[in-house]
DNA sequence: TTGTTTTGGTAAACCGATTTCATTCTTCTG
DNA sequence: CAGAAGAATGAAATCGGTTTACCAAAACAA
């Protein structure tokens, strides 16, 4: 593989020139420029990526994190990123395979040693305090899709609460009034917010509801199966299921179908997300929409704002601008009742 | 942010010995080498990528090229790629955005100027020609679900053919005779194998069938909402659909349902990957699995292999090895006539 | 004690670029 | 045609590391 030295040596020129035709600096005349082109085509000369960001002190692509891509709602984060990066034409380096706190750290980690600047992370295993220290030290990290109050300027989130009234006004609006709920532990505010959206609005009506927690992790298809057999089992009565997620949503109903229970005939449901899955399953699924792409493209820019040479034009920090609304969206999953 | 010789300045000793601590080097005494790290600590300081991969000439991490990422097929290869990255204690680099041909050009050359010495690659708006040339330069790069005779030691692909087959075969053993096909346009040979595949077996047997073509990148549930339309308006009579993957096929349902036709009542749908999707929907889809995680984390190894001084172990060539046989999955979609 | 290893450590070259500074070659002006 | 300004070019420093060659000190053997 030809180096910047062999071009020059064969166009009878110093490196420097080879540089600057390289850059489409000035400073070279146009028959010098030209042969060195030739020269580099006929050598198949491609620059050295790494010694030209050793130069450059900075990295131009984004770097992002994402959890686990097979999940339909992170592709779309992905997507959404991906979206403003061929916008600006940058390219994104994507390092994922984070399935524990380790393995998202060391994303991160090999992201900062690579000298991204501008960094889009979406992290659900490592705590608020950890983020907060890399916050502090990379001025262009942004969050995506969580909230830390203390560095709220630098996530992007969706307001989980207001999502959580609305799945339980929702229901309790329709008559309902012997509810389940199926929830997910984890260290995330958000996944703690929708719950408190929902059990605090739910209290605020004569009904009764159940919790069902699922482990971190297993807010799947089957998860949803998995919870509904438990509530079974438990012998608990209700009239609707609210789930943390659409999968989760489609695994409930495919396991109340399996018990003889109808959707929405003898169970209603509600998901949370607004996913492809929702609308194609049978009965679509009514759900909770999260502009998720939306989000990451916003979180995307502003990872590129902060990124560079923060000192001049200080990103100004709008509060309502970081914070994303969630809405219900009204399909056939959910039986009025009378 | 601090570098080597910072470190060495502080730590009172030569930027040598520091490299030496950070790559767990001999020649390092055993206080000096407590000191110099207790420093790093202290300084927070952080090796930079690029000029590690500078002098050490290679990357260690895997490059990865994938179309779209929010096609839940592509999600399960990068998955497939994560789980051998994560065995091997390696990190990928997944370089997206790939909606056209120029891009997915761009993202090869990009990582190809990272020096990534393994790539696996899923490209779909490539010519063969111009992957065989890459192929031929770069020895650690892989095809990933795609078939190039001249390198097919270097792909990783799925016998489409057959999996075409099976779907004829099986629709045609249920009793059906008019068949509609709904196929995609592209220039990849396995969207033409399938359907190869499906029509030359189809030919054997005394039915009518009728193909409705997609534009690439239409693929989608929207793409088989369409598909059905189309058919639907051209007066097409049909008991059975053969559709290119699982969107598809839960578009062409959605779409038959809006119609008034049942599935598989009135007519038969076969999807073809086996997605998730493919066991949420109601009717349960009858459909092909293609079990392109294994495909994935196959081609992760060969480029692994291949990428590491190709001199002296040249990997061996095993025909069957690479190319991978998709299976009939029957669940519910699919009705026998009499 | 002296000679031989072994160990711990440094100075300097190098990896593949970019960039500053000085120099040479053109070209323009008066 | 002399002198000045401008354009083209190269030598060398630099970026942040790794590695080789070499040396000094310590450990060991006889």
């Amino acid at each position: 593989m030809p180096t910047i030295k062999d071009i020059a040596k064969a166009a009878g020129v110093s490196p420097a020139s080879v540089s600057r035709v390289i850059n489409n600096g000035p400073k070279v005349g146009a028959k010098t420029r030209e042969k060195i082109k030739r020269i580099m085509l006929e050598m198949e000369y491609q620059p050295n990526a790494n010694a030209q960001a050793i130069n450059l002190q900075n990295n131009a692509s984004i770097g992002i994190v994402l959890a686990d891509l097979t999940d339909p709602l992170f592709a779309k984060m992905a997507h959404g990123i991906e979206k403003i990066a061929a916008q600006k034409n940058l390219q994104i380096f994507l390092n994922s395979g984070a399935f524990d706190r380790a393995s998202e750290l060391d994303a991160i980690e090999v992201l900062l040693e690579h000298r991204y600047k501008a960094l889009v992370v979406h992290s659900t295993m490592i705590d608020d305090k950890t983020l907060i220290e890399f916050a502090r030290k990379v001025p262009g990290l942004v969050l995506l899709n969580r909230h830390i109050k203390e560095i709220e300027s630098r996530c992007i989130w969706l307001d989980d609460k207001l999502g959580g009234r609305l799945m339980a006004d929702h229901i309790v609006g329709q008559g309902h009034k012997k509810i389940a709920v199926i929830g997910v532990n984890g260290i995330i505010n958000n996944t703690r917010q929708r719950l408190e959206g929902i059990t605090s609005q739910l209290s605020k009506y004569p009904v009764q509801y159940e919790i069902e927690m699922l482990e971190q992790g297993t807010a799947t298809y089957e998860g949803g199966e998995i919870a509904v057999q438990n509530l079974l089992a438990r012998g608990m009565d209700f009239s609707a299921i609210l789930a943390y997620n659409d999968a989760i949503a489609v695994g409930a109903v495919s396991m109340l179908k399996a018990h003889g229970l109808n959707v929405p005939e003898d169970v209603s449901v509600v998901g949370f997300n607004n996913l492809i899955l929702a609308q194609c399953m049978k009965p679509k699924l009514t759900t909770i929409d999260n502009p998720i792409e939306e989000m990451a493209m916003k979180a995307t820019e502003l990872a590129l704002n902060l990124s560079k040479d923060s000192g001049e034009a200080e990103v100004k920090y709008v509060a309502h601008e970081h914070k994303y609304t969630p809405e219900l969206v009204i399909r056939q999953s959910v039986k009025q009742l009378t």
